[in-house]
DNA sequence: TCCTGATCATGG
DNA sequence: CCATGATCAGGA
């Protein structure tokens, strides 16, 4: 089975992200001898996973960055045939017994959202998965604009989350970040602050970035 | 058509 | 069990 090693820079990561434009899924998979399923609806982190092994990530299902020692979060973004964005992104799960109030710079949204490898993926049902092909990609860091307006809705939900007001926070909430359910099923459920000191149960949440905010980062990066 | 709430697989 | 990788699917 053929291992990559992890990249020793972000220059070096972001070269190796963009020698993968153009291949085909199958083209990548079969460096690995693994199948391609037929669709993701059982897989759905399947072309995540596989991206994370043709560039050396190391970090398994730790909370912490895709490549910790250079900084730099994988995320691969499924693209539409007008090239935009078709999914909102996953960033990580929310902490809902917060013991004090966080301080954005020290949050795992801010460790995760600092730097970003995106990967653009073909998303389109017209194509089959094992056709779909790899883009440019794309090392973003926030701008000062997009890190003010990461920090507000960070801090504006987490805390609502102190505050014990979960349980009344929708994804409507926030103009970047929304928090969203997180969970194999409605039957998970986790400790979570709620009213009055209280602790209670509830469904895990975690963050994610709106698919309107990646694509302006996209459009951004097209001027 | 788009978005929110729900869901699926895997590894430690 | 929890956090990772995300996409699915129905309602607004």
């Amino acid at each position: 089975m053929m291992r990559v090693q992890t990249p020793q820079s972000a220059e070096e990561l972001l070269m190796r992200a963009r020698a993968l434009a153009g291949l085909s899924l199958a083209d990548i998979a079969e460096q690995f001898e693994l199948s391609v399923p037929r669709n993701l609806r059982r897989e759905k982190g399947w072309q995540g996973q596989l991206i994370e092994r043709a560039l050396g990530a190391s970090s398994g299902s730790l909370a912490q960055a895709d490549f910790p020692d250079i900084g730099v979060e994988l995320k691969t973004l499924p693209i539409d045939q007008h090239g935009l964005p078709t999914e909102s992104t996953w960033v990580c799960i929310a902490n809902l017994m917060p013991t004090h109030a966080e301080r954005w710079q020290d949050s795992l949204v801010y460790e995760k959202l600092k730097r970003v490898l995106w990967l653009p993926v073909q998303d389109d049902d017209n194509i089959p998965l094992a056709e779909r092909r790899i883009g440019s990609a794309l090392l973003w860091q926030p701008d000062a604009q997009q890190m003010q307006r990461l920090e507000q809705d960070f801090l504006e939900l987490t805390e609502r989350i102190a505050l014990g007001e979960v349980e009344s926070i929708s994804a409507h909430h926030g103009q970047a970040l929304q928090l969203r359910p997180k969970a194999a099923n409605r039957k998970v459920l986790t400790d979570a602050r709620g009213p009055d000191g209280t602790i209670i149960k509830t469904l895990p949440r975690g963050f994610y970035l709106r698919r309107s905010f990646t694509i302006s980062v996209i459009q951004q990066h097209l001027l």
